[in-house]
DNA sequence: ACCTGAACACCGTTCAAGT
DNA sequence: ACCTGAACACCGTTCAAGT
C-alpha cells in the first residue's frame, strides 16, 4: 500500500512513508494504538516533522495501518452474499469483523468510535466496508431472521465495543454469542 | 460523604476535601471523566498539591464522586432479591445499572475497566455492589432463566461497555435489549 | 499537619532553518 | 519539495518552602 493521494512522491518521501507505516504497525502491535507517536518516528528513523507531514494525526496513521484489514472485510462481505443462508452469512461475517481487531490493542474501540464520527479518517476508510456489510445486513433483515429495531451501523458499533481480554486482545468468549443470540429475531 | 479514612482531618483539610469533591462532580459532569484535573483544582480554589494529597490519582477522585451511585445500586440489588421473578429482577437491576452512568461521560467505561482490575480503587469501591449483584445473578442462574456460560463480572463488564450516545451519555436504544435477550436462556 | 506554586516529565504539534 | 530538530503547549505529578 502506498500514499493515499495519487500524486507522485519524491523518492526519499516515499521511502519515509513506508518506513513510518512499517514502524507504526510494529509500535501499535507492541504497545497498542495509544502508543506515543514519538516512538513511531524514532523507530522509523525520521524526525517529528516528517511524521506529521505524512500523517497529520494519529487517526491518519491508524487508518493507513488497518487499511488492508478493512478491505479484506469488504471482500469477505461480498463473498458471503453468495452463500445461501442469510443468518449464517451475517453471523459469520460479524465473527470475522470481531476477530480482525486482534493484535492491535485499542483498534476495535477506535473503529467503533470512528464509524459514527462523520468526517473522521476512520469513517472514510470504513465506508466501503460499511456499504458491503449493509447488503449482507439488509438480506438478513428482509429474510426476517434478525430483529427489526437495530441499524447496520449500530450493530457494527456494538460488536466493536465488546470488551477485550487484555492478554489476547480478543473478545472474551460469551460476549459475541450473547449479542448474536440477542440479534436473532425472536431469540434463537 | 466524607474522607474515606476514619482519621479526623484538620478543619481546613476537611473543607478542601469537600470543595474538591464538589468541584470534581461539576467538572466531570461538564467535561467528562477525562477532564483535566487542573480544572478541578482551579474550580475548588486549591493548589495542585492539595488535590493530589486528597486524591492521589484520577481514579481516587472518580471513586469518591460515584460512591453514592454505587451504594444506591447495592441497596437496589438487595431490594430486588425480594421480588418474585428472578429474571425480571435481574433485568430490572441491569437497566438501572446501565442508566446510572448517565451524566458523567466516560463513567461506565471507567467502571467497566476498573471492575476486573484487581487492586484498583474502582474495584474496591464496587466490591459491595458486585457482591449484592451476584446474589441476584445466582438466583436467576439457579432458576435456569439465563444462559450458563457467562459469569456475573462478565455481565457487568459487558453492560458497562455498551456504546453511549455522545449527546445524552446514555446507552443507545436497542443495545441493552439485545444483550438482555441474548442473556436469557434459549432466547426469549 | 497541611497548603502552595514552582518545577519537572511526557508527549502532541508547529515552524524556522536547512538541503 | 521535503526533512530536521528546536520550541511551544498541555497537563499529570512531585517537592521544597511555607504557615
Amino acid at each position: 500500500m502506498t500514499h493515499s493521494t495519487g500524486r507522485p512522491l519524491r523518492a526519499d518521501a516515499r521511502r519515509n512513508y513506508e518506513m513510518l507505516l512499517t514502524a507504526g504497525k510494529a509500535v501499535f502491535a507492541r504497545s497498542g494504538t495509544d502508543a506515543p507517536l514519538e516512538d513511531v518516528g524514532k523507530e522509523a528513523g525520521v524526525g517529528r516533522g516528517t511524521l506529521y507531514r505524512h500523517f497529520p494525526s494519529r487517526e491518519h496513521l491508524f487508518v493507513a495501518i488497518i487499511e488492508d484489514r478493512v478491505s479484506f472485510l469488504e471482500t469477505r462481505a461480498r463473498e458471503l452474499l453468495g452463500s445461501p443462508d442469510p443468518w449464517q452469512a451475517l453471523a459469520a461475517w460479524l465473527r470475522v469483523y470481531d476477530q480482525i481487531a486482534t493484535g492491535y490493542r485499542g483498534m476495535s474501540a477506535r473503529v467503533g468510535n470512528g464509524l459514527t464520527d462523520d468526517g473522521s479518517p476512520v469513517a472514510a476508510a470504513c465506508a466501503p466496508m460499511k456499504a458491503s456489510f449493509e447488503l449482507l445486513f439488509t438480506r438478513a433483515r428482509d429474510a426476517e431472521v434478525i430483529r427489526a429495531d437495530v441499524t447496520p451501523v449500530q450493530l457494527l458499533t456494538l460488536v466493536a465495543a465488546l470488551p477485550k481480554d487484555p492478554r489476547s486482545d480478543s473478545t472474551i468468549e460469551p460476549y459475541l454469542d450473547i449479542v448474536l443470540s440477542g440479534l436473532r429475531a425472536g431469540g434463537r
